[in-house]
RNA sequence: GGCAGCGUAGCUCAGUGGUAGAGCAGGGGACUCAUAAGCCCUUGGUCAUUGGUUCAAAUCCAAUCGCUGCCA
């Protein structure tokens, strides 16, 4: 039975280049889950975009005498390269600043406002007279009433640890300018949160499935009771508030990100030609998973289904499989400490399927985890190299030297032969399984124990020692590794889809490994396979000391 | 501070009531088709700590410590 899946990513802001921590907590996962569905013959839409509002980008660009625009363009740019070469398999990676976008989210705001879901109220902003703006929270600084630090931020103090609000700070002053910030009411629009409680609590707790981590912590918000807050901001650079008098203001970013899954599910459909066709995802029968990393679970399990429920119609979210996050050979990544593996700089050097296979291996699946170059290293080159690549390389380079460069005929199979093949059949199976279940690290060690167990049968059946006295014998076995390579081409295509491609290829197939479906389809005899090349580079040790270096170096 | 997740071999992790596991790294061996890869054998753990429940706890409960995130 085949079904629909709406694979939304989370929405990069456009601030800044991608670093591995993103690519590990949600968009390999997501595009593997993707890749899994669309081979297994689901009908699958994967979308996201740049996010491109929100306070950061603005001061930013003031500070490069630049505008929003240029930024935003710049990176989403930068963005979509990235993709293409780590074969991130968008079907629309657009922006928050289409019009598209725009008039998808004024009228979700509308919708609410007039079935009484957002209210207006007013709260206390910082406002600097220098600057001649409302400040974010985060732009305020101050002494820290809690611990007396001199540095904490409006929103959070650094030193202790504390959530702050601004008005607690001691002698406030704006981040920007320095100068002293007064405290003025301003009028927002709140979402009625509160209203929702109930029927959020209902819905969370039939979606047993959900992660712990996912489970937890919305379990422990809704517990300790949903508060109505503020959905815009004092700002000049986003989604314009469509009322009169909010001329000023903008909606809030997490508000409006989150509407992008749908918004970009309507852009689809435009360029489609079939306008309609985002209701296949959002109205009937479908299933959508969010793909992000922990830092944003309360936006994707509480407060962007808050909004669809006030909406009505649509489809909630069935999963969130949200990740922890990766830390840089055992530190916190940072930015402004320049402590982190840039996408860029990755793929300007190394393979993309090494990074797939080891940030796989290593994903933030149950807890934080680490990259390390000494690790990246040592798994590509003695796991990936030595394990997967080196058995397609032996078995390949074997039937040209003694089979003319065809699969030979595997004749009658033995036992230990007609079990490998079962089980590499069984294996794709359960691959499938883990994946469909989001569990990306065990499918992984699914398929490479898959290639250990067909080293270990050549090892026994010695095909280099047999086809001295029957070539038989010898055929028989290495058409059955011929075999398990297929299925391996085929397991591994949603992690490893370049090598897959390359390994299909090799073994004499046409097409691709997407088209031919998720079974085990043994080369027949005879087929012409390709002049072997190795599927993987082993990587020289003296990188680990070259990458190492340029962490944290400006 | 509150909430949540996590803490198992040197490393990465699996294991949710019944004799502590895998891969990699380390040590040894036999082989040689292969990217000096693969295969076999092997060293290695107070399952964070303390207490409790149980015939039986890595697993359930409580407290403590540590790491990370969130506090919209």
């Amino acid at each position: 039975m085949t079904e629909r899946i709406h694979v939304g990513v989370a929405w990069p802001y456009a601030n800044g280049p991608l670093h591995l921590g993103q690519i590990a907590g949600a968009y390999l996962p997501a595009d593997i889950f993707a890749r899994y569905n669309r081979i297994i013959g689901n009908e699958v839409l994967m979308v996201s975009g740049s996010d491109l509002h929100g306070a950061p980008i603005t001061i930013r660009a003031e500070r490069e005498n630049t505008t929003p625009e240029a930024i935003g363009a710049k990176y989403h740019a930068e963005f979509l390269d990235c993709w293409e070469r780590l074969g991130i398999s968008f079907d629309l990676f657009t922006t928050t600043g289409t019009d598209n976008h725009r008039e998808v989210t004024q009228d979700i705001f509308l919708t609410l406002m007039r079935k009484g879901y957002l209210y207006r109220d007013s709260m206390l902003q910082a406002y600097c007279p220098s600057c001649g703006r409302f400040l974010p929270d985060r732009y305020v600084q101050g002494i820290c009433p809690n611990c007396g630090s001199p540095n904490a931020r409006g929103d959070e103090c650094e030193s202790c640890g504390k959530p702050l609000d601004p008005v607690d700070l001691n002698n406030p002053r704006c981040a920007v300018c320095g100068g002293t910030p007064r405290f003025e009411q301003s009028e927002h629009f709140f979402l009625k949160l509160s209203a929702l409680q109930e029927e959020l609590a209902a819905w969370v707790g039939g979606n047993s499935h959900w992660r712990q981590n996912v489970m937890g912590s919305t379990r422990g918000f809704i517990d300790e009771g949903l508060r109505d807050r503020a959905m815009t901001r004092d700002i000049n650079w986003g989604v314009p508030v469509p009322v009169e008098g909010f001329e000023n203001k903008r909606i809030y970013v997490w508000f409006e990100a989150v509407i992008g899954y749908l918004s970009a599910t309507k852009e689809w459909a435009h360029l489609q030609g079939d306008d309609a066709a985002w209701e296949k995802y959002w109205k009937e029968d479908a299933k959508i998973y969010n793909f992000i990393g922990k830092d944003n679970i309360f936006f994707h399990t509480l407060s962007w289904p808050a909004t669809l429920m006030a909406y009505g119609g649509l489809n909630l979210p069935y999963d969130v499989p949200a990740n922890e996050f990766l830390t840089i050979q055992g530190q916190k990544l940072s930015t402004s400490r320049n402590w982190a593996v840039w996408l860029t700089d990755y793929l300007e050097r190394y393979d993309p399927d090494a990074l797939r296979y080891y940030l796989t291996a290593v994903m933030p699946e149950t807890q934080d985890s680490d990259f390390s170059w000494e690790k990246f290293v040592r798994r590509n080159n003695d796991e990936l190299v030595a394990t997967y690549g080196n058995l397609a390389h032996r078995v390949l380079t074997f039937c040209h030297r003694h089979f003319g460069g065809v699969v030979p005929d595997s004749g009658e199979l033995d036992a230990s032969s007609r079990q490998l093949l079962d089980e590499a059949e069984q294996a794709i199976g359960d691959i499938g399984d883990a994946l469909g279940r989001c569990s990306f690290k065990e499918a992984l060690r699914t398929a490479m124990s898959t290639a250990q167990k067909a080293n270990r049968y050549l090892d026994e059946q010695a095909p280099w020692k047999s086809i001295k006295q029957s070539k038989d014998e010898a055929a028989r076995s290495v058409a059955t590794v011929l075999g398990v390579l297929s299925a391996l081409s085929t397991g591994l295509y949603p992690i490893l889809p370049f090598s897959s491609e390359k390994l299909h290829a090799s073994l004499g197939f046409s097409g691709s490994v997407l088209e031919r479906g998720w079974k085990m389809v043994l080369p027949a005899a005879g087929q012409v396979l390709r002049q072997p090349q190795p599927l993987f580079v082993k990587l020289d040790e003296a990188v680990i000391e070259e990458e190492t270096a340029r962490l944290g170096q400006s």
